[in-house]
DNA sequence: TGTTATT
């Protein structure tokens, strides 16, 4: 990819990103043994809406995929923040790292990287850590626990306001017998220099506490009956408060409406095209790719498809593209932030897809 | 007690 943009795919270390310092930057393709597959990737920290379609959408812009699943709650179907891509072919998987690992998509930054082969020694070895001292780095802490086995993330938490080290933190390590070790050498102990001992036990399983509060709501609440509509209307409510703070946009007083009401009397308007909204990119280099346009929009929002225009001869992008988005307060939003975005040399211009241009 | 890491 030439063109990269500062909200791409980057290295980062930071000190509260669920990295693993030893390997997150130098390589996520790290060596693997014999059998281990190298065309089934695992995609974390996925943004919370995104579907199954999404996914594959995002991950088949790279190559042929064989299969994609996005894991669900059993009980709620609530997306688990985390899916599965397999490649058919191991280059393509390997590229879908290099390009799509740390992608800024909504809120999230997504984490790609090669499935470990499935194994009930690999479940529940995520460690919750307490106690420690507020001083102590991301890497001291990594270098504390990498003695009891191979560390797969960890994470300290830290203050929003202050960026402060709450002095708790998470080690996921590989095998869940390693963390047992973990937990039997470093509990109740303190670690070098320290004055207090830390506490180290098995952390809290996020989804089965998220099913309990979804189920306990669905019985508590007195429109039980409208599950669906109403957990829309919260995402909806919570996504216009996300929108008012991030932008100041009042998206109560924007054309919501209006996308029920094109739906339900066919009214054609720009960018409307049944599936979501479809958005025309202008001025795209020759060797633009759809991974650009995933960096540019993901971040704004539901992006159900990209698509570089290329010449048929030559492959080179001609210049323009489209972008599908499923919400008209986001595609808006994006529209308005991207209409002018300065792209390499480019002054990009973007809107909603008008009948008059080539159609998609 | 997390940007929900094993289908």
């Amino acid at each position: 990819m030439e063109t990269q943009l500062s909200n791409g795919p980057t290295c980062n270390n930071t000190s509260n990103g669920p990295s693993t310092i030893s390997n997150n930057c130098s390589s996520p393709v790290e060596s693997s043994s014999i059998e281990d597959s190298k065309t089934n990737l695992i995609v974390n920290y996925l943004p919370q809406n995104m579907t199954q379609e999404e996914l594959k959408s995002l991950f088949g812009s790279i190559g042929d995929i064989e299969s994609c699943k996005l894991v669900r709650d059993k009980i709620t179907g609530q997306s688990l923040g985390y899916g599965f891509v397999n490649y058919v072919d191991p280059k393509d998987a390997e590229k879908a790292i290099n390009t799509l690992n740390g992608l800024r998509l909504q809120t999230k930054t997504i984490k790609v990287s090669y499935a470990r082969p499935s194994s009930a020694s690999i479940r529940d070895a995520n460690l919750y850590v307490s106690g420690l001292p507020k001083t102590m780095t991301q890497k001291e802490l990594e270098q504390l626990f990498s003695q009891y086995g191979r560390i797969i993330t960890s994470r300290i938490l830290v203050d929003q306001v202050t960026g402060v080290s709450r002095g708790v933190g998470f080690i996921r390590f590989d095998r869940r017998v390693e963390a047992e070790e973990a937990i039997k050498g470093l509990n109740c102990q303190k670690p070098p220099g320290a004055t207090e001992p830390i506490t180290v036990k098995f952390a809290n399983n996020p989804s089965q506490k998220t099913s309990q509060a979804l189920l306990s709501q669905l019985y508590q609440s007195p429109n039980r009956r409208y599950p669906g509509p109403l957990a829309q209307q919260a995402q909806r409510f919570r996504l216009d408060n996300l929108l008012n703070m991030a932008y100041g946009v009042k998206s109560r007083f924007s054309p919501m409406a209006i996308d029920g009401v094109t739906s339900l009397a066919g009214i054609n308007l720009p960018g409307h095209a049944g599936t979501g909204w479809c958005i025309f990119v202008y001025n795209l280099a020759p060797d633009a790719d759809e991974s650009i346009l995933w960096q540019m929009f993901g971040p704004f929002g539901a992006v159900t498809n990209v698509k570089v225009i290329r010449d048929f001869n030559t492959n080179k992008c001609k210049g323009f593209g489209f972008v599908t988005m499923t919400n008209y307060d986001e595609a808006a939003v994006a529209i308005a932030s991207l209409n002018g975005y300065r792209l390499g040399d480019r002054v990009l211009q973007v809107s909603f897809k008008t009948n008059k241009t080539h159609k998609a």
